[in-house]
DNA sequence: AATGGTATGATACGGTGGTTTGAAACGGAC
DNA sequence: GTCCGTTTCAAACCACCGTATCATACCATT
């Protein structure tokens, strides 16, 4: 099949539209006439372009992850052995606006939906776009808590850091629904998070990188004193 | 509508079957036909006993809610004022085990269900099961940082405890996928999770205080220092 | 045994959602 | 202008799901 350029826009169109759907909607709940009209496309488009609803879903997954690439590269601990502390505190906070800002934001909440009700994409798309960046973090939690990283701790702790950042993937609903309850400062705050402010992002960040680094250097007290 | 014993039985089938396959697959991928069969019941059961699907996981809402009545009370500030560290780690370790524990299964999973595709039903089951709780957690934390309840730190750190113990009910499809990669100690604690072992969920509340109460903590020398 | 409220059963209806079809419209190549 | 592959369009198809219907079976009461 030979793209010509007004079947590119189509195309593109329907992807940018279907990766709204899907985001809001879930993969399930997200109808083909819905995308279509809001794509100012004829219902057939799917099929004709994708091949099936499944198929632009996966189309869906492979680009937001495409998009998803970070401004900046992932901090390693190999970037600098000697000072692990530091290294972890950079990749919480890099790991952390990566998943909650506006950059990476349909792959995220694509996987959270996944998490849920997973479909045949999403063994490949996780192993694609978290399984680095989850070893990476665990070397890292490994190396300043002095064990190896096979050591229950380092997953129990790289799992608290994920915990905090998804809950706000996650429960985007109870957030909303917060606004009912909130004062006017607090509403401003939800508002320019649904909006990805990124002043709030990285302060959301810097939050979970103390949090996260004073219960880290915690447990590894612990395992100093056994 | 007088429920005699056989007209019970059934009634109860229903909702039990009903509890796991909403459980499972969510409200809108359970089909009224795939619980009626689970059940042994016709398919008009659904209808007639409970008026809808929509009753029917209402009902089963209200069920899981009175099941998840915890076995001792939940530690507030009011029980011991002069010690709120003591009591926030006693919060966190009640609340952690709750949420992961098999007494309050169903709720919580039907809780993180609704909160990606949220029902009419959600608000009230939000109200009843997870507010007094959030809010005795707040008062804690607002307590042990020495600020008052509507300081921004307060969310922060509440929202950071949440996520550490949502995650554990959101991830179960990458936990069981994550097996294929694990050694056998890895396996048989993921499986004694998935079987809610009392051991090991009270393990997990543990790291989960320690964790957030150093997390807490060291905010809270923060706030002093500004 | 007869009766009337209760429960179960088989089946059909209306609606929705993904997919298919076949014809029409487009657009470059000759 | 004609041709042919590509793209769009309206309509229909088919499977599924929640619900409604109505007949039948149950069972305590009389």
């Amino acid at each position: 099949m030979i793209l010509t350029e007004k079947s590119k826009t189509t195309r593109q169109k329907l992807l940018a539209v279907a990766t709204e759907v899907f985001v809001k909607k879930g993969f399930h709940a997200a109808g083909i006439r819905e995308i279509c009209t809001a794509a100012g496309a004829n219902l057939a488009a799917v099929n004709y372009h994708f091949g099936g609803k499944m198929e632009l879903y996966k189309a869906v997954l492979s680009h937001a992850f495409e998009n998803a690439k970070p401004p900046r590269p992932m901090p390693t601990l190999a970037d600098d052995p000697s000072h692990p502390q530091e290294q972890l505190r950079a990749w919480i906070v890099w790991n952390a606006e990566r998943m909650l800002g506006a950059r990476g934001h349909a792959v995220y909440e694509l996987i959270v939906r996944e998490l849920q009700d997973p479909t045949p994409a999403f063994d490949d798309l996780l192993e694609r776009s978290m399984q680095p960046i989850y070893a990476a973090g665990e070397a890292l939690v490994a190396a300043v808590l002095g064990v190896s990283p096979d050591h229950p701790f380092v997953q129990l702790c790289c799992t608290s850091v994920f915990g905090q950042c998804l809950i706000y993937r996650y429960s985007r609903p109870i957030i909303e629904r917060y606004q009912r309850h909130a004062s006017q400062q607090q509403l401003d705050m939800i508002q320019s998070f649904l909006d990805h402010d990124p002043a709030l992002i990285s302060g959301l960040a810097e939050h979970i990188a103390n949090f996260s680094l004073a219960g880290i250097t915690a447990q590894a007290k612990r395992i100093g004193k056994n």
